[in-house]
DNA sequence: TTGGTATCGATACCGATCGTAGCGCAACCC
DNA sequence: GGGTTGCGCTACGATCGGTATCGATACCAA
């Protein structure tokens, strides 16, 4: 991430390698004051970096927040066992990245601005929404239809848990999550 | 609605009867150009009205918009059957309310500006959730966190669906989830 | 009719925020 | 050194939530 490609750097003074300090103040700044709370202000201030130089490299606060979930989830971890486990995995790791501080109200706040914002739905869709897609449904060989059924049923519980008490869900409440969704889709 | 109570009339000039118009008009300003999109200003222009006079009714456009929720919501219906055919209808009242054109993008909208506002979480817990998760709990006679995940599951499934698509779940989806759920609540 | 009260519409305004423009400087390559 | 690009900084424009103020209006009571 921090190091170029081995093709020939491009002209010019090499941009510093900001981005992870970055996606840790945004998460540390949505975690402290919400979504609406952290400002691009104040997220350029927690990281040490000039306001102009996020706009620089994110088009939006949108795009920012976006990478920003996309550098925490990471992949998918590779398939081991059964359909279930696979299943049970990916429901237990989502609830875990969403339960890190700030992941949650970066989401949901991502998630709710793209509603009427064109421009951002178009980058949560390709960079967060459709490798995930496109792994679980290549790992479990479903039709399209319902994997992403089972990804609103996962995320929309678990997000609307964060949003309504404002803390993740509890152990006990995800394994009940997970057994409901495993009778259903196995 | 329009009516005042029997008690002794309030001195001052009444006021006028436009709950339904503004109401009206913040669904289909929300509806056409979404939850940021719709500022009380233009709110205002669609109902005719002063922006003056929604805040002097309303004290922030989230408590507007809750109670543009609730008026639109209604109550639940009473019991009829047994547990599993109220389960059924309580999910496809959501799905069909959520449906309603700016319903989606509202709910999600107020919800997601409550996460970092106190004041709008309290409108919203008070006057929202509360009402429908204490009819739940009396009808299914059931402890309050198997409601309270009754509830992620069904509202965060098809708030996830109208954020992701921008469309409201199929019927056919519906279907499916209800029961999944019914298959695991009772 | 007169006075009191509270609402309405209109306008202007404040503060915060997103996002941009321009500038001087620094870092890299040739 | 020259060329190119990133960085920090300041300032700015635009928008929006929310407030203040003012004259006009609708109702009640005396």
């Amino acid at each position: 991430m921090t190091r170029e490609t081995t093709s020939a750097r491009p002209p010019g003074r090499p941009r510093a390698g900001i981005d992870a300090v970055v996606f840790a103040a945004t998460l540390s700044t949505v975690h402290e004051l919400g979504y609406a709370g952290a400002t691009m202000d104040r997220i350029a201030a927690a990281a040490g970096v000039a306001k102009t130089t996020l706009y620089r490299r994110w088009p939006s606060k949108g795009a920012l927040i976006t990478d920003c979930l996309v550098d925490r989830f990471g992949p998918l971890p590779p398939v081991e066992g059964g359909r279930a486990e696979y299943l049970a995995a990916a429901i237990r790791l989502a609830a875990a990245k969403i339960a890190e501080p700030g992941m949650g109200a970066a989401f949901a706040g991502v998630f709710v601005d793209a509603v009427s914002d064109a421009a951002l739905r178009e980058i949560l869709s390709t960079r967060l929404q459709a490798p995930y897609l496109r792994t679980l449904q290549e790992a479990l060989g479903e039709p399209e239809d319902r994997i992403l059924l089972f990804v609103d049923i996962t995320i929309g519980t678990l997000l609307h848990r964060m949003g309504m008490t404002g803390a993740p869900m509890v152990d006990a409440d995800v394994a009940e999550l997970t057994a409901m969704i495993l009778r259903h889709f196995t």
